[in-house]
DNA sequence: ACACTGACCATAA
DNA sequence: ATTATGGCCAGTG
């Protein structure tokens, strides 16, 4: 069951995100080799919280670098105030030098 | 079994 | 430049 579902190999993938770096659903969907799979990312990352896994879900941010999933962080700024505890600095919920805290699977 | 939705992205008009 | 639509896969009503 590791392999099987999509949401798993998200998971993997998030899973090994390093401290203070960042991806985007794009890369994460386009690693898995459908970068039109972007949706099923995020929602992988909805079902990781019922999953109890620990996925850092505050380290994966859309294209913009925008923290699209903060409000399903269940608070306000759970989301900006955990990259900023990593150093990653944001303005209005979007990273700044995203390229410079991207990461990328490969 | 069918239809709609979902933390997105890219292209078209 | 903005708005609309298609596409991808899976889950839920």
């Amino acid at each position: 069951m590791a392999d099987k579902n999509f949401f798993d190999r998200v998971y993997q993938v998030v899973k090994q995100i390093p401290y203070g770096k960042v991806t985007t659903y794009g890369i994460i969907a386009e690693f898995l080799g459908s970068k039109r799979s972007a949706r099923m990312v995020g929602w992988a990352l909805n079902n990781s919280k019922y999953n109890l896994k620990n996925i850092p879900a505050h380290r994966v941010v859309n294209r913009q670098g925008i923290l699209t999933g903060k409000r399903h962080f269940g608070g306000n700024s759970t989301m900006k105030e955990l990259l900023e505890s990593e150093g990653i600095k944001t303005i209005d919920d979007k990273i700044i030098d995203l390229e410079k805290h991207l990461w990328h699977p490969l």
